[in-house]
RNA sequence: GACUCGGUAGCUCAGCCGGUAGAGCAACGGCCUUUUAAGCCGUGGGUCCUGGGUUCGAAUCCCAGCCGGGUCACCA
């Protein structure tokens, strides 16, 4: 038994003594809510008369004055200000409603429901006149009171990022723009959805527990299934998939799901996130940047109400179209070196020149990106097309249509940061088998990041797979972009923490 | 993983040149029928993250560990 703290055991005396004034704690019959705060607010003027309306929520301040106080009821759709009169909830002699129960037993935290009449105060804050007080749900555990002045200054803030993620119940009961923050990002999820489906296009789910953890480069979770007695991956990509279903005849599929990577964390990695992936059949990369331009603008819009958002310092504007450049462009543009064309021994020579750290498994397509990591990416702040890959990277693009060595890939930048990434999907089986052999090669050499071989992924593609763009945006990243939050923690309900040492 | 900052009351923090812990809010008791960071008077509340060490004596100094934040590295 967990020892309590002093005002955890005098909330359990008041449960006690609320059951023996006959009060039941957690009642199970519905109390029906006739209004929320907005909605009474609205309708509200000060001539007419009133139906008595009934609201339900929190109770989060109590300023007791003798024989009336003030109240604070958060409800779920917003707050309202009780006025509590003892002579009123208590007509009769027995006045133990307001002056044990109501000023006594109930405390912040604790679910009320009550009933009453709007009126105006002195002050001029609509104010629901209760007439009578149910208690809904009783709080054990004090809440770590937040107040704002009349500043707009807060003071005593649950802060603490710590208590904030491991009690996220908390922090969105006491921190109000927390809750919005997630309010934006279901917006944002729902807007997605309404795109697609918008367009005829249909959302799909594939297996999370794969046997081969192909589709991207990164060290997978592994588990094992008992009956099947066979190891098996928690995805780290679900593209592959995604593909066989073009193959067996959609014309369009998205699936907004988690993925899982066994890797580092900090402010913009969670072991688990959210990606969208979406593939339309018979469309190229050059169509799917357009999509791409009318998706992010019209979510954009919808989960914030504007395409223009800030984010670490920066104003960014979702409105299409966006800048588009080569690979090759940006980095001769930002750098002044054209790095066309370079074998490896020059690129190497070129990474040195800027101090860039390169090691010997390195080849010129990763040359390459360590260069335009470096020298490009952090100028990319508003939203930018970066186009036309090296090949070696990149194994289920397609080769491009004109250009040696390159594949037809983009890549969206926003404040320096990747956001999107998708290609005129590889559709030779031919060519595709010869990309998995050469990861192969990669892998056997060393490299940890080479993908590995899925040979009904290629048989799939054998039966023939219609021209195909593919796109993957991550979600998490679009919400901290849309949100203005540089970490992606603040965008995660529950994000990954080590476990609590047991106290 | 490296470096760095932090962990003290329910919350936010002070105390850290060693001498058995403080403030504001919250809580508890009293007063108060239009308050809104309500106010006034009074009271209680602590595994000072954990474990070792130094010392007559450790929240404070030293060592190790745990948890978290930040930066970097790794990683898309």
């Amino acid at each position: 038994m967990q020892k309590l703290s002093e005002q955890e055991v005098i909330r359990r005396k008041a449960l006690e003594r609320l059951k023996e004034l006959g009060i039941n704690p957690y009642p199970a019959e519905e109390f029906v809510v006739t209004h929320t705060p907005e909605e009474a607010k609205r309708d509200y003027s000060p001539e007419e008369e009133q139906e008595e309306m009934s609201m339900a929520g929190r109770l989060m301040m109590k300023r007791v004055m003798g024989k009336a106080s003030f109240a604070e009821l958060k409800t779920p759709d917003g707050k309202m200000q009780l006025y509590i009169s003892r002579d009123e909830i208590c007509p009769e002699e027995d006045k133990t409603l307001y002056n044990e129960v109501f000023k006594r037993l109930l405390d912040i935290g604790d679910f009320i429901g009550v009933k009453g009449k709007l009126f105006t105060t002195k002050t001029g804050e609509i104010t629901l006149r209760v007439s009578s007080l149910k208690l809904l749900s009783k709080s054990l555990r004090p809440l770590p009171i937040v107040k704002v002045d009349a500043d707009g200054t807060v003071h005593d803030a649950f802060s603490d990022p710590e208590l904030r993620y491991r009690q996220r119940y908390v922090d969105l009961i006491v921190n109000p723009d927390v809750s919005s923050i997630f309010v934006k990002r279901s917006k944002m999820i729902s807007a997605v959805r309404r795109f697609f489906d918008d367009r005829g296009w249909m959302e799909v789910e594939t297996p999370i527990l794969q046997p081969i953890h192909g589709g991207a480069a990164a060290r997978p979770f592994k588990t094992h299934h008992n009956t099947l007695d066979t190891d098996l991956y928690l995805r780290i990509a679900n593209e592959l998939y995604l593909k066989r279903l073009i193959v067996g005849g959609y014309k369009g599929v998205y699936e907004i799901g988690k993925m899982f990577r066994n890797e580092g964390m900090d402010r913009t990695h969670n072991p688990e996130f959210t990606l969208l992936e979406v593939y339309i059949a018979y469309k190229d990369y050059f169509w799917m940047m357009s999509m791409v331009e009318s998706l992010l603008e019209e979510v954009a819009f919808k989960a914030t109400g504007s395409t223009l958002v800030t984010f670490d310092g920066h104003d960014i504007d979702f409105k299409g179209p966006y800048r588009r450049l080569t690979m090759m462009d940006a980095i001769e543009q930002y750098s002044g070196v054209d790095v066309s064309g370079m074998n490896e021994e020059e690129l190497r020579k070129v990474c040195k020149e800027f101090h860039i750290d390169v090691d010997n498994t390195m080849g010129t397509g990763k040359l390459i990106d360590e260069i335009f990591g470096e020298k490009v990416e952090p100028h990319l702040i508003q939203p930018t097309f970066i186009t036309d890959y090296p090949i070696e990277m990149t194994p289920l693009a397609k080769k491009h249509r004109s250009k040696e060595g390159l594949v037809e890939r983009f890549e969206l930048f926003v404040a320096g940061k990747e956001l999107a990434n998708a290609y005129s999907e590889l559709n030779d089986p031919i060519d595709q088998r010869a990309r998995f052999e050469e990861q192969l090669r990669l892998a056997e050499r060393g490299d940890e990041e080479a993908m590995a071989l899925d040979n009904d992924f290629l048989r799939a593609m054998e039966y023939g797979m219609p021209p195909t763009s593919g796109l993957g945006i991550g979600m998490d990243r679009l919400a901290m972009l849309l949100t203005g939050q540089t970490s992606i923690q603040e965008v995660l309900f529950f994000p990954q923490m080590k476990p609590e040492r047991k106290g």
